[in-house]
DNA sequence: GGGTCGGTGGCAAGCGGTTGCCAATTGTTG
DNA sequence: CAACAATTGGCAACCGCTTGCCACCGACCC
């Protein structure tokens, strides 16, 4: 059983090594003027050969600065999550910090507890897509700097995506190809975007004067979808738009098990444009959000924040969102999501003509 | 701008409220039986009205435990690690650890300077499919205690998966099929998955009186399995084993636009059973790996190490893997991989009947 | 009644850095 | 050449918690 190796240098080792004072070997990683260049040079070359690494733990101490933020998201096994973490610890990094990612597993409870746990060795937390109360993270917002991504919380900086401007051009598309009722399949409800998506999709059918409807709320999973499938069948539509990719996803294969056409019988949009909407048949149309993009600019705000910088604005950062259209929308045919009796078909490729504005990423 | 609540209470606010010595109120906490109990008891009951909550920074410099584990995997938006990271996690929290989640970004450099950063404030490690030098790794758990996850690498303790028995099942699915031909689709040259997959193949269609043939190496990815597809045409086939489920699809999905049809005209067998390979179609035939189970695993091993274990056995721990047939496997048709020109199906119901051994979660 | 002993609580020395303050050295300036 | 400012290095006091060691105390024994 071989030991470890022998605990690693300290600042004092390297001190006497370099025949100076422990505090100016701090001095000579830390404040770079502060120590005379030559000095540092020496001290810098000795630590190197000692193999000599600041304990990041106990500069913490004295400092109350551990150069560590917390992630937290609401479930890992989500794919959707997987670009934000990846831009998250990108912008992380290059600030030179360390990213403690915490999964809520969709429970609030677990959440706050886990933020417990994290608090005191954090610097600060992005709380992506939290499922804690607004409350709730106004009391966490008081301990430590805090950005939550979509979603908006009186006095805590947030980033969203543009929903309405999606919505409105999922709605567009859709008006476009002929529908003039589209249903809305809800998210959980404790999720802000599913109320502003709503919204939107109120406001927007109302301005082109289509009618919404709306359904749910369900998981937001593809067995939630699924489980929309049987609701939609007794409320007949043409055009679906869900309240994320996982639940389109779920609906599409649920309809189709039941003989229901996508997108010949009826067209699905879904949210979010994770990585398998465009693996899946037919490929999904979808509203993409810039998720690596997110996950970056709520780790600099966040940083922003920490270094002291007064909360960004009251306003939300909006980034854009875009429509990603493939193969599951199509011309209105039928206003029903019963099973299909006709079998005139519009040509395949001409209703998969606008496809992939977004080429998936990887 | 609200500023942050002021600082945390310490065991010597708690201390003079409880007009003990700051030791006794460190002892109430940490050594059970060492105080007396109504001592005890009474710290406790102040400690909760001030709302003191230990420092695990501070604790951590004393005693060099912080409580803190790193899992590295090689690619957060690969959507195999997802299972992976939420068992590592559950395993982690239960014995009161934090997980710290570092993205390697398929690069063995920069999992070295990631882990430098990680390595003095962690417990241990758990190495998912690492994409260091054996001897790198060597030296990483000289420093602290580690555990690699599919990957074998002497005097380190590992997790593995039964490669050996589901390429075994694989194959045997493919002979009973028809098929006395696979090709193997490599994937990176320093996955030891890799080379465990193809030997296993080689050794299974040799038993079974079959021949194996590769092709590679191709990226780990839909974009990597869509390169191999043109390879594919050159060299016909009448069945595909790739590296992974992602270059599965990608193949599938080049194959198909090419208009090679899966599986009548060539079966493709995947590896992992990620999530979205029940979503494509047709659904992916694959070797699934217990992925939720093996993070818990390494995760339980890591922290039984670092209690002093002695490191387990040699021989690795190995997880059993299954097949799960789905659509992408069928009957040997034709035996080569160029575009269709028969039209008899085989009817696809029964193509599909041993559908789903395993349902993917969710 | 004195000696032992287990149970408890306190003292104080770290853990590995950071940093305010002071002193020594060197360079400037009138 | 004295007075003074700027530069640079060292001293020592923390940061919050752990823990070895000691002191004290009442119980128990002979």
């Amino acid at each position: 059983m071989a030991e470890r190796a022998a605990k690693s240098p300290t600042i004092y080792d390297v001190a006497r090594a370099a025949g100076v004072a422990s505090s100016t070997v701090s001095r000579a990683f830390a404040r770079p003027g502060r120590v005379n260049a030559e000095t540092a040079e020496h001290i810098r070359k000795v630590a190197a050969e000692l193999g000599y690494r600041a304990n990041p733990l106990a500069r913490a101490l004295p400092t109350g600065r551990t150069s560590m933020i917390s992630l937290v998201i609401a479930d890992v096994t989500n794919p959707f999550y997987n670009e934000i973490v990846r831009g998250a610890q990108a912008a992380a990094l290059e600030a030179g910090y360390t990213t403690l990612l915490t999964d809520a597993q969709e429970s609030g409870a677990r959440e706050r507890e886990a933020l417990e746990r994290a608090l005191t060795m954090v610097d600060g937390i992005v709380l992506a897509t939290s499922r804690m109360s607004d409350s709730a993270i106004r009391m966490i917002a008081k301990q430590r700097p805090v950005v939550v991504m979509n979603r908006a919380v009186t006095d805590v900086p947030s980033v969203v995506t543009d929903n309405p401007r999606g919505v409105r051009r999922a709605v567009e598309h859709l008006g476009e190809l002929g529908h003039d009722r589209i249903t809305y399949l809800a998210g959980p409800e404790a999720s802000w975007a599913d109320g502003t998506r709503w919204r939107a999709l109120r406001e927007a059918t109302h301005e082109l004067e289509l009618h919404a409807h709306r359904l749910g709320p369900y998981e937001p999973t593809v067995a939630g979808g699924a489980a929309a499938a049987a609701d939609l069948m007794r409320h007949p539509t043409s055009a679906v738009l869900a309240y994320n990719d996982l639940m389109a996803i779920g609906l599409i294969r649920a309809l189709t098990a039941a003989g229901v056409r996508v997108p010949d019988d009826v067209s699905v949009v879904g949210f979010d444009n994770i990585f398998a909407a465009e693996l899946v048949t037919p490929a999904l149309t979808t509203v993409a959000a810039p998720l690596h993009a997110m996950g970056q600019a709520a780790v600099r705000n966040l940083l922003a924040l920490t270094r002291g910088a007064r909360p960004t604005t009251q306003a939300p950062v909006v980034l854009p969102s875009q429509l990603v259209v493939r193969g599951s929308t199509g011309h209105r045919r039928r206003n029903r999501t019963s099973p299909a009796s006709g079998t005139t078909k519009v040509s395949g490729p001409a209703l998969m003509a606008a496809t992939s504005t977004v080429a998936g990423s990887r």
